[in-house]
DNA sequence: CGTAATTAGATCGTACACGATGAAATCGTG
DNA sequence: CACGATTTCATCGTGTACGATCTAATTACG
């Protein structure tokens, strides 16, 4: 509020802005997930795929990319990655060939364990309790729908 | 909550996450303004230093850097590329020839009215009041200031 | 004063993110 | 059955991010 005085008018400054609160949000998240998935040496998008094949294992490439929003252009080098690490295997679908089926190794399947309390560590350095962290997830959520809405509608 | 059901045990699946309803309400901000930044030739980290330039001209790189948590590896080619657009230019301080000092050209001040109406563009897409949204950017912030001073403290 | 430590940017390599495009398989309709 | 449209994934180019390292300028201190 000191700099703000050199800015007569009344355009917002970047305090103002909720994207840039969500952009250094992601950031920081990034920051604090960074040593604790470096044991996993795995990087963040490579968990979160990680993670939804923990959910369900097989998926096709174009439903890991339904939940993450990316396409193939960004999960097709991340999955060769993470198929390089021994995590992942891809494998064409006999059925229909386009598709590609993303499938746990043993070692990918056992990382799981090694992740376990990752969750715990992020809410305990979010600084919230439990029901607010809910509360809040849930509230970006509806933001980031109402964002798509808008977005895929033009 | 049906997938849920493939999943025996007690992990915390992708849309439980915070930090993934963060890092997809960044990508959903992401193509909400793209299509408006394309009109003034930006990107979306680009309109961010614009933003704070227009806020206070003249800033040392690591002014900018300290308020978007971005370092030189990742300002000083922003940076050309605003001064290759003719938006800023950089200059080495006399009195201290470690620090570049960027500042606005008359077309990158200009470009400031072009940008007015898009904040007013984001408040709209994101379908929430002005005091909601408020409300929420301070939450947001106040979580990320809790995960930067956990990942600072290590 | 002189040299070690610090600071500010720049550079490099790796990894997302995404628009545009390409290629192969499948589907739909005549 | 045939052939154009659609679907699915891959590839390419540009632009962030960021750890590690480098260089030059300044500061600190003996």
């Amino acid at each position: 509020m000191t700099k703000r005085a050199q800015n007569a008018d009344a355009d917002i400054g970047l305090n103002d802005m909720l994207c840039f609160a969500v952009y250094s949000a992601n950031h920081a998240f990034n920051r604090v997930y960074r040593p604790l998935l470096n044991e996993l040496g795995l990087t963040y998008p490579q968990y979160l795929v990680m993670v939804l094949l923990w959910e369900a294992d097989g998926q096709r490439v174009g439903d890991l990319g339904a939940r993450l929003s990316l396409e193939s252009n960004t999960l097709t080098p991340l999955l060769k990655r993470l198929e390089a690490l021994g995590h992942i295997g891809r494998v064409r679908d006999a059925a229909d060939e386009r598709q590609v089926r993303v499938t746990l190794t043993p070692q990918g399947a056992a990382l799981r364990e090694k992740a376990r309390d990752i969750p715990r560590c992020i809410l305990e350095a979010s600084g919230l309790t439990l029901d607010d962290l809910v509360r809040l997830k849930t509230e970006i959520a509806s933001v980031r729908d109402a964002l798509e809405r808008h977005a895929s509608a033009q």
